[in-house]
Parts: C-alpha cells; structure tokens; sequence
DNA sequence: ATTCGCTTATCAATATTATCCATTTTTAGT
DNA sequence: ACTAAAAATGGATAATATTGATAAGCGAAT
C-alpha cells in the first residue's frame, strides 16, 4: 500500500470505470501496473464493491430519516432478533448500534411521508422489542460522499 | 423507464462493471439495447457516478462518529458561511439539515479518537456559529448500502 | 384494415480496452 | 557493487464497448 495504490484507490473512489490508460497517464505509468495493482487491491479486500450511484429524488426517493431507536431489552437472544428484523426491512439502507442517548441509528428511505408513516405503524411497530424511537426528517441533503480518506 | 431499465438499475447499483453481455443474458435481450438504454439512463441522471466502495476498516479508519448539531444564529448569511464551513472539512462525508431537536446530522469519520479529538477541538471549535454539539459513536456497523429501492 | 412515424430490437463491423506474458528496469538489503 | 525480489515496460491477443445499418413491433390517424 505505497503511495500509487492511494491514488489509485482515490481515482476508483471518484469514477471506478476510468480506464487503466487513462489512470496510467495521471500517474506517469503504463497501463499493466495499473491493472496489476488494481487487481491486487481487490484481492486483499481493499475493494469491496463496485456500484453505481443513482439519483434518488428523480427515482422519487425524497424522502430520507434518520430513526434513532432505544430497546427494551439487551439480552443477547432478544438483540440478535431486533438486528435481523431491523436488517431485514428494505427501506432501511444503514443501521448502526452507537454510544449516546439512544442504541441504534437507522437512515431510511421513502418516496412520500406516507410511505414513511406505513414503515412506522407496520414495520416498526411489529417490532417488539423497541421501547423508544425518535426520528430525523432530512430537510435538504447538503454532502454525500462514498469517499474514504486515505 | 419501464421494468428492463429499473432491472438495469438494480444491476449497477450491486456491481456497475458487470459486462453488457451478461446483464443481456439476464435480461434476454442483446447487448446493444443494454447498452443504449445504460447511456440513456446516464443522459437523463439516474445514474449520478460510478465508484469503488473501500473497506474503510481495512485503511484504518474505523471510527465513524455522528454529530449533532445546533446553530446559534438562523439567518441566511450566517448558515450559509456555517455550511460551507462544515462541508469544507474532508472529514465529513455526509452532512444533512434535519427537523428535530438539533439542526444539522454529519457523519464523519477518522482513524483514531485523538483525531476525533484533535476534529473537535480544532475543526469544528472553530466555526464560531454552533451552538450544541452531541455525537453519537458508532459502535458497530450492522448495514450499510447505497442502494435506492426502485 | 392500412399506412405513417416512433421506439426499440437485432446483427455485424470496428474501435477500445482489458488481460497476459516475456523481458527489462528499478529497488532494497548485504 | 552485487544479488534477489519487486515492479515496470512494451507488445500480443482476447474480450468488450461502441457504432451504424436494418428490421420488427406498436399506437395513432386516416
């Protein structure tokens, strides 16, 4: 992990479908290192997936919350069975358990607040284990980046 | 955007270097559709980027951190310096203005707590507008995709 | 029912790119 | 300076993207 597979890695990071020429001309090299390194980089898990980014407002995906979330009960059994069910709903794109106030962070997305109002009383709800739920509408989304800083 | 393009998008979105062949095998069509209806997608902004997700972990930047937070003074010239601010600071990869008891959601994320320290105490100490900061540390990644539900 | 115009598909040709290999160059340790 | 290992070069070829010409399908208007 030298100097060169950072700045691969941070041109992938931008446009993962840069060719290796081109890549190779930024970095004064020939396009068989490019390739090779890129290879290793993926092999060593450094790249764990190569995806495209779409726009979700004109897919009419507007609207975004974040729910943090308390739960009743901690035992390992009872934990293990709110994650799966938390993990499983499809709406919900990042779920985290953090420090603070509250146990888990989910970011979720709908197409209309009453989309979001339906995940609420049916989802969640069904969801026993949740004692307290708090919820973060997105007003305007003012930076996302994929980038890890390297 | 009808049922073959919404099955592209769900395509890219799990892994946009997947060859127009395959995804033509799939969809039991030829290439060239494939490919034309990608381009048109690209024209039309569905598809805003294509890029290589890292395992942040693997790079040594295991800590992510969600602060809150709340600003002082509302008016518009004030915020829009406090934005820019916030969104200048590489750290943070994703920044939201949200409804609830704090104004603005960051996610940002570092290798150490001492450069969450040093991020607070120099960084974000620095804009003079916050008011109240309460972070959230993320004690374990449960979920994470970029995917939106089509 | 028929024709026109539009959209979208197929097929085939070619331009680019990825991929691999043999050889040379560079690097780091002794 | 010498050697071994790592990395880069340049060229060959296999695969893919890209383009263009053509044909099929379909709805609207006649």
């Amino acid at each position: 992990m030298d100097n060169i597979d950072k700045r691969i890695l941070e041109i992938l990071q931008t446009d993962c479908l840069k060719t290796a020429k081109e890549m190779a001309s930024e970095l004064s090299l020939t396009t068989t290192p490019i390739y090779e390194r890129i290879k290793k980089l993926e092999k060593a898990g450094y790249i764990k997936q190569y995806v495209a980014l779409l726009d979700a407002d004109l897919l009419g995906k507007s609207i975004v919350v974040f729910l943090n979330l308390t739960v009743k009960d901690h035992h390992v059994s009872k934990r293990t069975e709110f994650i799966q069910q938390m993990e499983s709903l499809e709406s919900i794109t990042e779920f985290y358990h953090i420090s603070g106030s509250y146990d888990f962070l989910a970011k979720a997305r709908f197409s209309s607040i009453k989309e979001y109002r339906d995940f609420l009383v049916n989802d969640v709800a069904s969801i026993s284990n949740v004692s307290d739920i708090e919820s973060q509408i997105v007003l305007e989304e003012l930076k996302y980046s994929t980038k890890v800083i390297i």
